[in-house]
Order: C-alpha cells, then structure tokens, then sequence
DNA sequence: CTGAAAGCGCTTACAG
DNA sequence: CTGAAAGCGCTTACAG
C-alpha cells in the first residue's frame, strides 16, 4: 500500500498538500492538484482509513444494528421471520453507499447488562453513527446510545434526543385499512395474529384492527386474538389454535406477510380454502406476497424510504449536529386474491 | 471516551504496560494485572480500534463480499433471489463473533474495472481477511485479490491461493440425487430450469441432473431445459414457457427452493395439481420449502456448516500463514409433498 | 497556496 | 516484569 508520503514525493509536494488535495475540503492550484492526482492514480494510493480517523477526519462508518428476541446482532436480521428488514437493509445499503459510507456490523456480546461496553465498543470503531432497527421502547441499550450522544436513527422504533430520531410506517393506519377491507367485503369474525409484544409496529398494529372494529360497531372478542413471534411456524400454530377454539371466523389477519404463509398452510391442512372458506391479509408486502398461493391481500410498507430516510436522517445530525424531525411514512393497501366476501 | 493514559494514570503504571495487560499477549505480574484491570473498569476504557490497527495491532474485521449480476455487495445478498444465502451470512455472522471478529460491509462502487481499488479500499480498512460469496470464476476480482495477497476465503465459488481456499456444497451429487429421485418414481420427462449460468453452483447442478438422466438411459431434451437467473419471477416465466412448448412433461427439477415457487404458482395458473399432475423439486432447503403449498421436496445445503466453515478457514488462514484445503460439504434429500409418481 | 510541526491513541522492540 | 521512546499514516492549525 502506498502511502502519502511516496504520493507527495512523486508529486514533489508535502503530505500536507496530498492530504489537502485529496480531501477536497482546501484550496490547491490546479498545477499541484494535477501533479497530486496524477501520482495518486500512479501509486494507486487510497488513504489509510484507521490513520484518517485517528487524526480526527471522518470515519465514514455506519454502524446498523437489528434488536429483536433481546439480542442485538445481524444474525436477528437474517432470521426468515424479519425477512422483511431485508428490504430496509438493502436500501440503507444504498443509501451509505451513495454518501461514501461503509456498514459494520458490530460483533459484540448480546448482553443486555453491557449496553455500554456496546455503545463504548462502537465508539472504539469510531463510527460516525448508527441505525438501529427495531429496537423495543425503553430498552437500556437506546438509553446508552442517547447519553452516549452517538448520533441515531432508530427504525421502527420511536426514540429521540438531541442527535437521535426515527422513521416508521404507519402502521396503525395500515392495519385499519386493512380490516376495514375485510368489515367492508363483509366479514365480521375477523381473527388477529399479532407479532411480539415488545415490538412497536406491532403494538400499533393491533391497535389499527381494534379501531377498525370499533368503527363498525364489531365488539372486542379476545377468543378471536392470538400473540405469536413474527415467524411462519409461529403463525402456523396460533392459526391451528384458532381453527379449533373459534371454527366460525371467516377472517384472519396476520400483522406480517410470513406470519400469513403459516396461515394459509394451517387453513390448507384443514382443508379450508382461500378466499372462499376464509380470508387472509398479511402485512409488509413483501416479493412473496405475489407469489403465495393465493397472492396475498396485504399492505404495502416503503422500504425504500424507510432505509433511505434512515440514512438521510442520519447524515443530517452528522451534518447539522442535530437530528431532524421524526417521519412516518404512508402505507398502501394492496388487495390481491386472498380476499372475498364470506360465505359462511 | 478514556484513553490508555488515563488507565494508566489511575492504576499507577505506564502506558506500555496497559496495554500489556489488555492485550494479554505479554507477561504481567498478578499485582499490576490486577490494578491495570480495576481502572479499565472503572474508567469503562476500551481501547481504540483505529490506533490498534495503525500501530500494528490486528484489526478484527472481516469484510465480507456478495458476488452476483456483476456487482458486488451486501444489497445483492438481500436480493429475495439470493434467499439462501442470508442464512450462510448469518453463520458467517456467529462464527466471527464467537471469535471476536467485527463483520464489514464494504460501500464501494461495484465497478467491475476497478477491481484493484476495489481491494485497496479493503487494505485501507485494515481488514484482517475477507469471505467473498458467490463469485463467478475468472472475474478479475478474485484475480485482484488472490495478487493482493489478503487471506480470502470463497463460499460457493473457486478460487485457491497461498491464501485463499473455497467452501461448497456437493452441488452435482445433491441434484443427481433428487433427479434419481424422480426417475425413480417413475418419471422420463423432466425438466429442469436453472439458474445463471456464471454461476459455478448451477453449472454442477445441471451435471447432476444430466448424470442422473444418462444413468437411466434417458435421453438428453433440450426442449425441456430452460435458464432462469434464481428469482421466483425468472423461474415462473420460465416455467410458463416450458408448458407451452412441452404440456406432456411430468416433473420440473428446479435449482433452487425460491424458483420452485414460481413454478408452483404456473402450474397452479395452469390449472395442474402438485404433485398429482406435475411434480416440483427445489434444492437449498430454506424455512419457507416446508410451507410452500404443497411443501417442497429438495436438497438441504448445511448453511451452518458453509458459513461456520468459511470462517474457519479463514482464522486458520489468519493464524497459520496459508490456506487450509478446499472443503466439499455433504447435501441431503429431503422428500416432501411436492413429488410423487407420475399420472400422465 | 504551501510546508514544517505537532498530535491522534495505541503497540512494540529496546533497555533495564 | 516494567518504562521511555519511536513510530504507525494521516490531518490540521500555524506560519509564511
């Protein structure tokens, strides 16, 4: 690797003007800029990053941590039931990508206790901010990360400070659309499987049912409700409870597109079909929605603006030194064939 | 953030034997390690990475590369196409964090010219080594890498070098098996939609399969072949077009578990049933093959193994100098509901 | 516009 | 076993 000081002698600089000329940020003739660049693209010269973040530049690091099942790792992202995340990630990599900005995915203990050594082990890496997907409301690794005054986005999830602040869908608006799709095709034994309890969208999701129901007089009807963990397995089952507790229902909301596969595999096992016999919705609109069978009724989320404006939000605090406002992006209900009107 | 000094100063000693102490690679009386480690504590010090790695310490970063459609990042991994792979990422994901290793996503331009700034700006991140998933052979890239000399190891594509060696599935042997498969439950007209053709994977898929058809003495069909490039979409229209041009065929051998669900839904749009009309099989084995409708018969890949053994040789490339041999990992036939005799 | 100097925080021979 | 010193490769005031 070549360094600064075999680019200046090439050029017959200083490594002071390399640096300068490189960084961009200072005035330099248009002579020795030539001369600095032309010996760079000789030597093939990229600036060591560790010696440029150790003297004070910028370290052009993000951080992106996904916290779910109280571990805090990127292994939770790859996990099938947070398929959807994947999408986000994909468009926060092409967010930092275009700012110049590397990933880490930081490979510290899980330990919930050592949310300092965390954030302390984040800023040893000198990252220049990160965006934390997911993360339940009051967790103390979103305290750590807040008076450590790392500068945070935090996606779906709702925190702020003075360098920190969020992105989210609206969920709440989302799953009324939903449901009310359903009440409007008909149904009014309309079951719901929502995800984890810690989880916010979740939380908002079922509160979106709720009103839905309300605003068409449906009363609450807990026998009708299930709690599952996101996953298609875990969906499978709470559907196959349903099934034998309440075998009336016409309707099954699922708060994720995964969790409505194990539905419509545990309705297919009790040989109940879809649309006709019962309806399904998911939620996220993810690839596979299209293709299950049948193509899924669900609501559409943009992950594209939710990675992007998790990055624009980041670089605005790293820029401005301030976290701009919170943003929530619209939903879009998506009716495909897993949906008619009942007939029972 | 505290520094070694201020350790230091707390706990009486100099600079130098800190990080003595914390290095633990160095001879320390019990009285000073016990001192050194209290005001570590104390002050929450970790010791910074960037200094660590100028000054000659290793670095703790494996970067790692995702290879498909000429380009090459972590945005082509959360492709849903590449599905599989994010399970291969996440054992990387455990295997480097069980062994202290932060995981590096790098941001650059996927330019295939600049393959040489490609693996500088590696260099320039300090990076111990990398795990670069599914290249295909002869790009340049590989060829950057190989003369750079930075340990390397390649997961489902081939490359060795003093310090770089490979880990794969047994992709011939597992496609012959559930080609045999079919043929065994009587089956003559099969045919078979693959993936990209760079792609080493689906190349020793397609021997696989035509082993096993030579085997029974079927004849090569070359109008029973068609390629796809592994997404669920490709391998619908592909299939669309095969029963248009080919309505006797009695089994479709797909070359992965999210092609064979596009090909569910065009046999689903065409009226036939799986498997009493038309038998489907896949190859990777994710979660989702067991809640496609009808579940999936296929090919497990052991992810654990692939990941966790991709790590592995690379710390074994890190510590001892060279590259362990290429590893070959087993495949396994998994027999579900997607495959029975033929009625046709 | 450009160079000489100091410093970022650590580690590692070199002495003792 | 421990300390003083040099150095990793860069950037940024400070002079000119």
């Amino acid at each position: 690797m070549a360094t600064s000081a075999e680019v200046a002698r090439l050029a017959g600089v200083s490594r002071a003007t390399v640096s300068r000329t490189l960084s961009g940020n200072a005035r330099v003739s248009a002579e020795t800029r030539r001369r600095v660049e032309a010996a760079a693209a000789t030597l093939g010269y990229v600036p060591d990053v560790a010696a440029q973040s150790l003297s004070g530049g910028p370290s052009r690091t993000i951080a992106v941590g996904f916290f779910a099942d109280d571990t805090w790792a990127l292994s939770q992202l790859t996990k099938p039931k947070h398929y959807f995340y994947l999408n986000v990630l994909r468009s926060i990599e092409a967010g930092a990508a275009a700012a110049g900005y590397d990933l880490l995915l930081p490979a510290r203990p899980p330990d919930p206790e050592t949310s300092g050594s965390y954030v302390r082990g984040l800023r040893a890496r000198r990252v220049a901010g990160t965006i934390m997907v997911a993360c339940p409301p009051g967790d103390r690794r979103i305290q750590a990360l807040l008076e450590a005054g790392l500068p945070s986005v935090f996606v779906d999830a709702v925190a702020t400070g003075p360098c920190a602040t969020w992105v989210a869908s609206e969920n709440r608006e989302g799953a009324q659309a939903v449901t009310r799709h359903l009440i409007e095709l008909g149904h009014r034994r309309i079951a719901r499987i929502t995800g984890t309890e810690t989880d916010p969208s979740g939380g908002e999701r079922l509160r979106g049912i709720r009103a839905a129901l309300a605003a068409a007089a449906i009363p609450e009807d807990p026998g009708l409700y299930r709690r599952s963990d996101w996953s298609t397995e875990g969906a499978y089952h709470a559907a196959n409870e349903l099934l034998a507790a309440r075998p009336d229902l016409t309707a099954v909301v699922a708060e994720s597109d995964m969790m409505a596969i194990g539905v419509l595999r545990a309705l297919h096992e009790h040989g109940l079909r879809v649309p006709e016999d019962v309806s399904v919705t998911g939620f996220d609109d993810i690839d596979l929605a299209a293709y299950a069978l049948p193509s899924l009724t669900t609501v559409r989320q943009d992950t594209e603006a939710m990675g992007g404006g998790a990055v624009k939000a980041l670089l605005e605090c790293l820029d401005g030194g301030h976290a701009p406002a919170p943003v929530r992006l619209p939903t879009e209900l998506v009716v495909r064939r897993s949906t008619a009107p009942p007939a029972r």
